[in-house]
DNA sequence: TATGTTTGAGAAACCCTTTTCCCACGCATA
DNA sequence: TATGCGTGGGAAAAGGGTTTCTCAAACATA
């Protein structure tokens, strides 16, 4: 038992002079490369088995040009958008081996910096941008950067990849939904109208109306803010017409919150008398409302886990068509 | 001009040989180690900086031991209470140079294992544990972990080093914030039971008012669930006694919300009639209701700032009082 | 002039693993 | 017996840094 090495962890020395080879050779039989009497092998095995060897990643990194680390930039401070997407990213790579650095840098361009040289240091394999508005860009420039680099849910150079929500399909499916329910009078409620998403889904909400040769009303779409009180106020507006609608589609759930708040103290039931729609099904929003609020969900996971695939293989070298990538948006229907 | 190497990054050869010197003296200048004349220390510099070098933290970790990354392990999918710790996690620490590994692992043991090998296989200088209940461990036992481990906002062992919001003086400064408003019956409307922060909070409330002469209101703590809908029927359980309220302390910002609708329905105005303090300070909830509502913040940020220098003191091998450390909440004061 | 003392800088080992040769051996063939 | 070949395994270099130790030159002292 010649084990010099008391201290620190075991190395592939420690299973290889336990072994009585080489370390080429226990490397060898660890990777399953070579070529060596499967005894042989099966007896290294066994040893690093009985030793817990558990391979220094940082060393075989320096070897293999491959860290299994990419690092994840947001300026979603809030963290609505980023957990998800994080956690898509993360279960798509996991059983690749690889780990995620996240970092949110806010809107500062020096501490955007700092975080990604650092992850640059630490030889990412690649890097995921993820932000809160698919028209803004984060505080940073991406394209001196040595590594691949794939854009989420914000606004990346038109030769880079981008992965963002359908939102014209999510608003399709969200009106499609309020004409099936029979409502025929559709009302649009939702955020600023310089927000690029906001614009796409009016259109869609707009397209898709006079698809079903319904009539757009004559308040139209309601630009607003993206909160409760302003769903509030909106219904105060559109009760002031003549001419009531008979659904609701809302730019997102806390507008829809404030929608279903004001219709309630309004005496009009939910959905009997008014259908609602959110969007982004906000778990935290949409099931409490009264009743509870059916919703677009922009499936931000999986967005992220596409992110994360994608990703790896263009580490991997493989030729991926660039442009923007929109994924299909998900009605949930609940009860409103 | 004898540049080698064409294809990768600058590495410190090239650094050393366009200057003329050795890779130790280059490294030496550069990390302002050793002796060497002063001319020569800024003239290896220069050439670094024009060839924008920057070294390989892979290749630094390997002899130094440190890799300059931690891992954060957390059960919370939702991220309500994960997202500010990380945030404070990784700002206290950008500035060491350390970078953040985030993954959630849920509730799944099985995935907290290989997440955890990853990292360690990584080298992580050490790991914070992160949860959403003080009073529930991760689902992964730390205890053959090689490196340091810090926990936050989750159960850990007794010899650890645990942080967690000081509840009791959060509670303490709410109700005292009721009395100082003028409140004098002040009721108690939380969660369920069995959370350990429900039951601190319902004990620094009672101490609260018996410390200030006040009675403890016939109905006392009215346990329930962390929800909107919860603080709307707790109302009406308060309203159904002779004796109401002009005071509420809610268990977090979400039964807040439920209580402040259902007051506002039963005609009762906030402040004035009865005030509301919430606890979480979760702004999202908190800025929306109607009035704002004051609220307890727990401060996860700091409590991630602390997290993070607290375990790479402990990585520097410096001595900590083990045990439970309880940060102070602080009292944000809306209009409620 | 002979002997000590700084000083500046480099050679080489080391960190841990992978990978590219290369070699010795045993066996089959001529 | 000499040659050829497949096979199992190892030596050594590489990957990019850091660090220890050594050494030559320059200078100061006796």
């Amino acid at each position: 038992m010649t084990d010099a090495n008391v201290g620190g962890r075991v190395t592939i020395y420690d299973v290889a002079s336990k072994a009585g080879v080489s370390t080429a050779t226990a490397s060898k039989a660890l990777n399953d490369t070579g070529r060596m009497a499967a005894e042989t092998r099966a007896r290294i095995r066994r040893v690093a088995e009985e030793l817990g060897f558990r391979p220094n990643a940082l060393a075989r990194s320096l070897t293999s040009k491959r860290s299994f680390t990419v690092g994840l930039l947001t300026d979603d401070t809030y963290g609505r958008f980023t957990l998800p997407v994080m956690a898509g990213v993360s279960e798509g790579l996991i059983d690749q081996g690889v780990s995620v650095f996240l970092c949110s840098v806010g809107g500062d361009p020096a501490l955007a910096r700092i975080h990604l040289d650092a992850m640059l240091d630490k030889q990412v394999d690649g890097i995921i941008a993820t932000g809160k508005r698919v028209d803004r860009p984060l505080p940073i420039d991406f394209s001196a950067v040595p590594v691949p680099v794939v854009y989420v849910l914000t606004e990346g150079p038109a030769e880079a990849i981008t992965l963002v929500p359908d939102e014209r399909q999510g608003a399709h499916e969200a009106v499609r939904h309020l004409i099936q329910r029979g409502c025929r009078r559709i009302a649009h409620i939702t955020g600023p109208e310089h927000f690029l998403v906001v614009r796409e889904r009016a259109l869609s909400y707009r397209q898709t109306l006079e698809a079903a040769d319904l009539r757009v009303p004559a308040a139209d779409v309601l630009y607003g803010t993206w909160s409760e009180h302003w769903g509030h106020e909106a219904v105060a507006r559109l009760w002031s017409f003549d001419e009531r609608p008979d659904g609701i589609f809302c730019g997102n759930d806390q507008i829809a919150r404030g929608v279903m708040d004001a219709l309630r103290e309004r005496g009009a039931a939910i959905p009997h008398d008014v259908a609602v729609v959110g969007f982004d099904n906000w778990e935290i929003v949409a099931e409490e409302t009264r009743p509870p609020l059916t919703t677009i969900d922009m499936n931000l996971k999986e967005l992220g886990r596409q992110a994360g695939l994608t990703l790896v293989r263009l580490v991997n070298g493989e030729e991926i068509e660039k442009g923007l990538l929109q994924l299909p948006c998900k009605l949930v229907v609940r009860s409103s």
